[in-house]
RNA sequence: GCCCCGUUCGUCUAGUGGCCUAGGACGCCGCCCUCUCACGGCGGUAACAGGGGUUCAAAUCCCCUACGGGGUACCA
């Protein structure tokens, strides 16, 4: 280990958060563009994200803090057969659908905001940072860290090495059980400069660019005293590291992009591969080909094989909930709590009150598992916090499901909203079922099935009342004119009610909804009528009645 | 194999030696509300991995075992 030089600055190590006051907070996210943004990544980069807003807005444990604080977004792709720009591309939709946005990053072209490099410390792609690890490169070998080894150029390691983790504490390790790692590659044909790996590219990046919190997943644990060891060698002060712990699957197996190709694969081996011959992309054949062989896990083309089988995609990555129909704000509230709490029973907050709370020194060593159900409850919600225009605007914007969006009528837009307001869980669902018995009231009378129990109970048990209780709703309904609101239609059905001594509004609104849907359950009745529109409704009660009396309401009441 | 890290209800977790007959949330079950489902309200089920220590006292500290995760790549 050599003298360490002049400008050494300390190591800010410490359990607590105390890096020099007035200097600048850098926090980083560095995925590799090797696939899409992966849903721990998403877990990581918001953390790295709030710390960075603590420090500029002087709250939490940053809150006498006074040099500001930076984001930044690098990409790491020394892995040049793997990685891609249009992976970087949704890595930061990704990330900006999320509302994760940074102050610093490359150019990535078609992405609103940043077609251009911001920030000072770049390039923000390490394929193009070559020249700035040739140099710290010969400052080590200069110093006599380094050997050449078959093309290749090793660090030495020396000594042991100590280091301190805000969530894991002090970590030490043997020199012995370190060995000489590779920095630099061995040089490709055809190129100029060598490469770095990731451990002397992570290295370099992260001390050029002043980074002082290195926020990242565990699985860097292990390879955090090699980072140390070469800070050291290069004299530059180490920052402070903070490791997350990994988000499982529920059966705790790791949550990877490979669940969607395995339940991809699962998928075709019951329903058979889908045909692909009508996809025009250039290059989905010979991808297609390639994933029915096995020869790859493409994610991509397993989410495609899932949705032509007409079977759920395992969420995996964060584009996999939003097309899901997850809200961003409780994704990011469920994600914060993955591996972290405030320490008390808050629960549900947005990103505001996280990053007033938030805190390094509080993140979970313990793997976590990834709780769907648990999920689902705070995205419904947060539906239900959203006002009716809102929800309304959601659903709108929501662009996942082709159908349903054709058949959506813009002036019906916030009853829709109001009638999922409280029930929805996520946007899928409202999408599905308006999809399924809303808006395609043409197919629903044709394809005309009821489920038999619900038929039975609500339609033809007691000497068929249900179905003559149906046929006095029918006639209330056919005279309400074309005032088919929601009022209208509950005032008017109460009074139906009342006027045939039924036992409560139950009486017409079952049997209305086995004719509607073909099962008893549906939002708020007056509602999903005023949705589907006066004729549409008429035409499924005498389909209903056609079915089971064959013959439509009208004639029996005529 | 070797090295590092972890282990509280089914799941996410609170807990930093006495406040713990272990608290909250999701799930599940029951009741109430109710035009169905859902929401909401009320109640219930359920955990300190196992074994040794240390201590007046341990979920909390130490050791061992088991199990889990990671590293051990010219992947990141």
């Amino acid at each position: 280990m050599v003298e360490k030089p002049a400008h050494y600055t300390p190591p800010m190590a410490s359990p607590e958060i105390s890096p020099s006051p007035d200097r600048p907070v850098v926090t980083r996210f560095a995925p590799s563009p090797t696939g899409n943004l992966h849903i721990g990544g998403a877990r990581t980069a918001l953390y790295a994200w709030v710390v960075a807003q603590q420090a500029k807005r002087r709250v939490g444990p940053f809150k006498d803090h006074t040099g500001g604080g930076r984001f930044i977004l690098r990409f790491e792709d020394t892995d040049r057969a793997r990685s891609s720009t249009a992976s970087e591309k949704q890595i930061a939709e990704s990330m900006l659908w999320l509302g994760l946005d940074w102050d610093e990053g490359p150019a990535i072209e078609g992405v609103a905001g940043h077609e251009t490099t911001t920030g000072d410390h770049g390039p923000y792609r390490q394929s193009e940072r070559l020249p700035l690890y040739h140099e710290q490169l010969d400052r080590l070998r200069a110093a006599g860290h380094v050997y050449d080894d078959d093309g290749a150029v090793r660090f030495k390691v020396t000594q042991d090495v100590t280091f301190v983790d805000a969530v894991y504490g002090t970590v030490t390790v043997k020199a012995d059980d370190i060995e000489d790692f590779v920095i630099m590659k061995r040089k490709a044909d055809g190129d100029d400069l060598a490469y770095p790996t990731f451990h002397f590219a992570v290295v370099v990046d992260d001390a050029l660019m002043e980074v002082t919190h290195v926020i990242r997943g565990v699985e860097h644990l292990s390879n955090t005293p090699k980072h140390a060891a070469l800070y050291d060698a290069l004299g530059f002060g180490r920052p402070l590291w903070c490791h997350t712990p990994s988000i499982m699957n529920p059966d705790g197996s790791k949550m990877s992009k490979r669940d969607k190709a395995k339940a991809a694969r699962k998928a075709a081996d019951q329903f058979g591969w889908p045909s692909c011959s009508n996809v025009t992309a250039d290059d989905f054949q010979p991808r297609y080909a390639a994933f029915k062989a096995k020869e790859s896990d493409d994610a991509e083309i397993a989410s495609w094989t899932l949705a032509a089988l007409g079977q759920p995609i395992p969420e995996i990555e964060t584009l996999d909930f939003k097309q899901s129909g997850y809200l961003a704000k409780p994704l990011l509230n469920y994600l914060s709590l993955l591996g972290w709490n405030p320490g008390n029973d808050l629960e549900r907050f947005d990103l505001e009150i996280l990053i007033e709370t938030f805190d390094l020194s509080r993140v979970n060593k313990a793997n976590a598992r990834f709780d769907r159900d648990k999920l689902l409850d705070f995205n419904r919600d947060a539906i239900t916090q959203l006002t009716i225009p809102e929800l309304a605007a959601a659903i709108d914007n929501y662009d996942e499901h082709d159908g349903y969006r054709r058949h959506l009528p813009a002036d019906k837009l916030n009853w829709l909203a109001e009638a999922f307001h409280e029930r929805a869980r996520t946007l899928r669902e409202i999408a599905d079922e308006a999809e399924e018995y809303i808006f395609d009231a043409p197919a629903r009378v044709q394809d005309a099935d009821y489920e038999s129990k619900g038929a039975k109970k609500w339609l033809t048990k007691s000497d068929d009342q249900g179905l003559s209780d149906l046929a006095k709703a029918y006639e209330t309904l056919a005279a309400l004119d074309d005032d088919f609101t929601p009022d209208a239609i509950e005032t008017a059905l109460n009074t139906c009610v009342q006027e045939n001594d039924m036992k409560n509004l139950g009486s017409v609104a079952q049997p209305l909804r086995m004719a509607i849907r073909g099962t008893p359950v549906t939002p708020p009745i007056h509602l999903v009528l005023t949705l589907i529109g006066k004729g549409a409704t008429l035409r499924r009660i005498d389909a209903c009645w056609q079915a089971f009396k064959g013959k439509g309401v009208a004639e029996a009441s005529g």
